[in-house]
DNA sequence: TCCTCATATGCAACAAATTGCATAATTCCG
DNA sequence: CGGAATTATGCAATTTGTTGCATATGAGGA
């Protein structure tokens, strides 16, 4: 299970509440890893209990409280055995392609429509990305360094939100053709 | 869930056993959709249960028997709702992502025997995808208008794998620098 | 005042996927 | 003759993920 994983890796960046982990997700590591906040809240207090990580309760005045999780020694080990390890290759299931593959039973229409609404999204990961990475760009020289690494899995959204956004310009211009 | 109009789509191509099925997503379709046997398995049941497909027994001499499965006019017409309908954006949880970002815990040694491991598995996925494309761009401009849907489908492979490779080049540049 | 949005957290039921185990026939190689 | 690979199917336990529901505060707009 590799939620466990993204959440120590996140936490041992920089400490954060779930909401916090939620919209660092959500806003800015869409191209790295997704996930519910029911799916953060129930994985934060698993590994509570587990001892992979403590949290602190903070509170706030105008805003509800919050617990900010920070990872253990026993949580840094977890990650530190794990990234030694080996990962699978991503295994790949596209809802999209399975239309597309039976796409002989409905009209073109019927496609570019999905194709177009799949476009948007995508064109916006882009844009969202291609942003963050002039943040990067922007840097001084000497800053440049400790965000390297983040900056190469940002690379990787970047690509393949290129690379999908030209495959659906090849599936469009022959859906119009037609 | 979707494994069942992927199952739907390709019992609605052509008939086949939850082996053959397995085949194909292995050895053609892995750019396209994936499932163990366990599932592919388990999901035939279900859905002959259901009604969406039945199946006969056909003996064979020399290998286990099979069991031929067929889309029924139910199962047709839940795969006409499914395709009607409209898709999710594919969810991205990228674990070989998770592992770069936390990276300055390992040498980069660790993370560049894990790249070049992933390297090879990609490499070869986009071997067999350039080979079918060779199999679709050698038909006759006859044939090819019933294959172009499946054709698109497989083009997104190929640009997928290419946007991964190319990456990994930035990954690798940039490790083996430092 | 009411509604919606953002912040912040959580449980419960259900669906789906993974992991481990199990069986059985034949072919092919050493 | 023994072992591995290919073909072919399946169950059970566990882990993960999804969907629906629930609660609470405060800010900002209609």
């Amino acid at each position: 299970m590799s939620l466990k994983h993204a959440i120590l890796t996140l936490l041992e960046t920089e400490e954060g509440s779930g909401y916090d982990l939620l919209k660092r997700f959500k806003d800015r590591l869409g191209f790295f890893w997704n996930a519910s906040h029911q799916q953060i809240y129930l994985q934060l207090k698993k590994m509570s209990e587990e001892g992979l990580i403590e949290f602190e309760h903070e509170t706030q005045k105008g805003k509800p409280n919050r617990k900010v999780y920070h990872v253990t020694d026993q949580g840094k080990q977890t990650l530190m055995d794990w990234i030694h390890g080996s990962v699978k290759v991503d295994k790949v299931n596209d809802a999209m392609l399975v239309k597309l593959y039976a796409g002989h039973l409905v009209n073109p229409e019927v496609l570019l429509a999905e194709i177009q609404k799949h476009t948007d999204i995508h064109q916006r990961m882009l844009n969202t990305f291609l942003a963050l990475e002039q943040d990067y760009l922007s840097l001084d020289d000497q800053e440049k360094p400790q965000y390297a690494l983040p900056y190469l899995t940002l690379r990787k959204g970047i690509l393949g939100e290129q690379a999908w956004l030209t495959w659906a310009q090849e599936v469009n211009a022959y859906l119009k053709q037609l």
